[in-house]
DNA sequence: ACCTAGGTGATAATTATTACCATCTAGTTA
DNA sequence: TAACTAGATGGTAATAATTATCACCTAGGT
């Protein structure tokens, strides 16, 4: 089986199909197609990292000082709900969401939580033929990895080395 | 590949045994064996759903009339620190808690919150032979199904019929 | 140009978690 | 066994993410 980090590059086209059908998306799902959703949804698109509600909310003001946070709140649970975002919880105190909603995987370090989209086509094919297990029909999955980036091992490591000479 | 929900049957002697290690993984730990940290590792092994830390407030409560929220919040992240509970926070909003610390993954219904445990042998080998990718060391990995339990199926299948007469 | 269901902004309320600090105790040492 | 101390606990205040509320607004249909 191979892991493979997912390619930045190939984000930036993702995003400008993913804008372009959002509107015919939103009224599929019922939604109004408001400027506050197109607002979101741009900053969301264009997030290598997986931002929180207050970092989607920081950036998006600067094209809509006026916008709410708890509309930011309410629209990224909305967009989770139509399938347009994916909330990414593990580990984490706190909600954070991804644009890419292709089936992919995650690495996060544990320490300072940054998040790393990888595809791993095996697990993608996983749930195929199996539709439920006991009681729970299942919908997806998601492989999390739990890791050390190279910036917390190296502080990890001064750390230690701090300890023994006190 | 295959999946297999794990056998509640088991966790009877797992408990046991992880109890009986309990005082001594705390010294390797080095942390102190105090009554309340006995405490609530046992409600932790006894639960076989995947508490929240008020629920193991409550039955800790039970025994130790004055133990503090605060106790329960802090031993738990310190089990967890020393690798002898495991967090498990994907989907969810608040902090769930699994005294299996053993390789294993989890379903998990979108709805009601509820978790249960399952084996994947072949994902417990994803890792292996694969110390890290990009500027990541990996430590462990866990793959987390959504899923919908009989329960809920039915109670969205009963609103829809709603909506539709009404 | 209306109409209205649904969306938004502002703010209060809720709630999980953490911080703080005085007191206590597990576990070591004399 | 008594004394010591680093670390643990209880009680409570503080913090911070999220949700609820509600008056007003607007997207999208008529």
């Amino acid at each position: 089986m191979e892991l493979q980090l997912v390619n930045e590059r190939r984000r930036g086209p993702y995003a400008a199909k993913r804008l372009s059908e959002f509107a015919e998306r939103c009224r599929k799902g019922g939604l109004a197609v408001t400027p506050q959703r197109l607002a979101i949804i741009k900053v969301l698109l264009d997030s290598g990292d997986h931002p929180r509600a207050d970092a989607i909310f920081a950036a998006v003001r600067l094209q809509h000082p006026h916008i709410s946070l708890a509309t930011v709140h309410r629209t990224l649970e909305t967009l989770c709900d139509i399938g347009e975002a994916r909330k990414v919880t593990l580990l984490h105190d706190v909600a954070r969401y991804d644009g890419n909603v292709e089936p992919h995987h995650h690495v996060l370090c544990v320490r300072c939580k940054r998040v790393h989209d990888i595809e791993i086509p095996e697990v993608d094919k996983l749930l195929e033929g199996t539709p439920s297990l006991g009681e729970f029909s299942l919908l997806r999955c998601s492989l999390e990895i739990a890791a050390l980036c190279k910036r917390c091992q190296l502080a990890e490591k001064r750390r230690r080395a701090q300890r023994h000479t006190t």
